[in-house]
DNA sequence: TAGCTTCGTTCGTGGCACAAACGTTAGTCA
DNA sequence: TGACTAACGTTTGTGCCACGAACGAAGCTA
């Protein structure tokens, strides 16, 4: 795995200077940032041999107590047949637990466990760290309005359009 | 290709209601945001024949003048090698030229025609429209506020790390 | 009973950022 | 002049990710 500062022959990633038109449009920003935050959250949870996808599960199992997979899913935005991966990953580190649902044999129950818990609380910790570098350029209270702005847009842009009846 | 609304069987899409843990995260909210933007954005593009690439070098043809591919590419942040591609497509609809450059016979000069630079307008208006659309929450003063957040992140996450003398 | 939906799972797809390698051409400097 | 190094355009390939199809099993409804 060649370390990204050398290899010798790259391209943009020192963008000289986008043009002004490309900067002024937030899709572009956005999709620009959003690539260099993953990198930034993948790398740093990768260092402590976790996956952005575990936070997820793990922080949703802590919020909304032991569920199926398919809640699981829906709450995190992780999709099915991502989630079993996931939980699989998940359920070897002894974080969750995954059993056979009684009431409904369709299902398996996932819970979270002690040690998952104690994860949970390690990963935020790296994130709190990985966002304060993250956010860096900006004051504390411009990061409350950036996130909730953020926030904003997405819950207009999650809006279910309900099927025509 | 089925339509997006009516795949039977789709998970998280109208995330019901996310951990409030999760919803902190600007990296989290970022990427998902990046999601649905790009969406939003490769779709009305499609609408009109156009991909975001093609803007991209367009408008950093207008404001740069005439120049290598690999100027291009660092102007735009697409890589050389997917440059090719996108120089292709735009050549073909004579949205620029791609001459040989007299003076470095390694270089390619790419030109914007005029008929570049009319679909360049119509792109803007066409992108003014989505985003328009992608902003609908936020005021006025908002945007710029959040655009030049995103601005101000994304210049510092793009600073390259000089090697090691 | 028959016909739907949901669940967990497997497998597959397309798009994207990114990288390796190669032939070609320029610039550099002994 | 010749050898070395670096930049250019291009081809080909990789890994990752969001997403979808399909299926057997199980539950729900009439």
């Amino acid at each position: 795995m060649p370390s990204r500062a050398e290899a010798a022959d790259m391209p943009a990633d020192g963008a000289i200077e986008a043009p002004e038109r490309l900067r002024r449009r937030a899709s572009r920003l956005l999709s620009q940032m959003s690539v260099r935050s993953d990198r930034l959250i993948t790398d740093g949870l990768a260092r402590v041999d976790a996956r952005k996808w575990h936070y997820a599960v793990l922080a949703s199992l802590q919020e909304y107590g032991p569920g199926s997979q398919a809640t699981l899913s829906r709450n995190t935005g992780i999709y099915r047949s991502d989630m079993v991966g996931v939980l699989n990953e998940l359920a070897e580190r002894g974080d969750v637990e995954r059993t056979p649902d009684p009431g409904d044999r369709r299902r398996n129950v996932i819970t979270i466990t002690e040690q998952g818990r104690r994860h949970l609380r390690r990963l935020d910790d790296v994130l709190d760290d990985l966002h304060e570098e993250l956010l860096a350029p900006l004051l504390p209270e411009e990061r409350d309005q950036f996130v909730g702005m953020l926030r904003r847009l997405l819950d207009h842009h999650t809006q279910r359009t309900p099927p025509a009846p």
